[in-house]
DNA sequence: GAGGTGAGAATGAATATTCGCTCTCAGCAT
DNA sequence: ATGCTGAGAGCGAATATTCATTCTCACCTC
């Protein structure tokens, strides 16, 4: 047995087999939800025996473990464009647009389910701790620079604001899937108007 | 056999034996969940045997039916009371506080855990609907009333307020279970303030 | 032909639901 | 009173199903 590198068309497949197991399984989780779903309807969907997927993974929670982990992490990178957007609040409704938009269809079905299963699974909610801090960081910075610009009135505790806002954005998503009908994204612009009213500087006699 | 009404000892007998099991249920579903729940646990909760368990509910799934519809009909209740307070958003800020608090700590325990099934499964999505439905216009009401005394702006679209206030309840409901150690309740007063400036009538040169 | 790879049957645990038996007790005939 | 009877209530073992996981062996590529 060498000592070098392993063979890199050996990697190659492995990871391969592995993003065509969690693609599945994504696909799976997104339609019948994590309970919902058996290892044998993700062999289905990845077209792959039990025997095959078994040599990817060792259970059914460490599935659930890396795709918890990868879409936590693709959330996490939405509020590094904040400062890029016009203005913090505008880029504030194109995060929550892009999180509810069909594009991440399967990642806006699995949130409210990873969510319910962080409830009760300590795993996974300790899997979840550090994004979740990390999201909370970047907010609040971006909301402090919004202070500083004139945008944000800066009377208000930071901490309380980033928390009110990822109430809201959560919020937000677990209404999207429940009541579908109420077409929760075309409100987005309204919302904006409303949440701006809430974070402008008070326009106290600032006149001559 | 006469034709006369049962007699009542009977039929008291029965919804007696059925609140029971539904406490034990609502105690198990509020540790474990709906998925982490036996039949077997309940019926040991209720300190009853599988066989009697069966004579009151014919599934498992009808449980859950009954205390979701139990738990909800509870739930746009407190709605009913909103125009009793000091101030609207006093009124709602005591609304989140009770749902939040642990008087009713299996009710706020079970909230997301009836969202996140209600996701997927049509039946009790169905059940939850007309509450929604009720408390929607129950708190429509209370903002028109609001718009009418001057406390909140009647620019505002009143269907999209409610849309966010529900939205922002409902975001309030799961962080509070998914991030304990956060003390949402404690920001309730702060949250208000802020709710307050967004909701204010423009105070547009009212001066002579 | 040897080692990695995969198919698919097998396994064993968990779980919702059913079944057959017993127990209790009210009503009634003796 | 006493014993009979039948129906509602309860028990808990049995059943049938589902599911995660493992095992065995064939295949394919070097």
């Amino acid at each position: 047995m060498a000592l070098g590198a392993p063979d890199v068309s050996v990697l190659d497949h492995r990871s391969e087999q592995q993003k065509r197991i969690l693609a599945a399984a994504v696909q799976c989780f997104a339609r019948d939800g994590f309970h919902g779903t058996s290892m044998q309807k993700i062999c289905a969907e990845a077209s792959m025996s039990p025997g095959a997927l078994y040599r990817y993974f060792p259970s059914k929670e460490s599935i659930i473990g890396a795709i918890v982990e990868g879409e936590s992490a693709e959330r996490a990178k939405l509020f590094e464009f904040l400062d890029q957007a016009p203005s913090l609040i505008d880029g504030l409704t194109e995060c929550i647009a892009a999180l509810l938009s069909k594009d991440s269809i399967d990642c806006a079905k699995l949130g409210p389910e990873i969510m319910a299963e962080a409830i009760r699974n300590e795993k996974l909610r300790e899997a979840l701790e550090p994004v979740e801090e990390e999201s909370h960081v970047l907010l609040r910075a971006a909301l402090v620079s919004g202070m500083e610009k004139g945008e944000i009135d800066p009377e208000i505790d930071p901490d309380t604001l980033v928390m009110l806002l990822k109430v809201m954005g959560d919020g937000m998503i677990l209404h999207n899937q429940l009541h579908p009908q109420w077409n929760l994204p075309d409100r987005l612009p309204a919302f904006a108007i409303l949440v701006r009213r809430m974070l402008a500087p008070e326009t106290k006699s600032t006149a001559p």
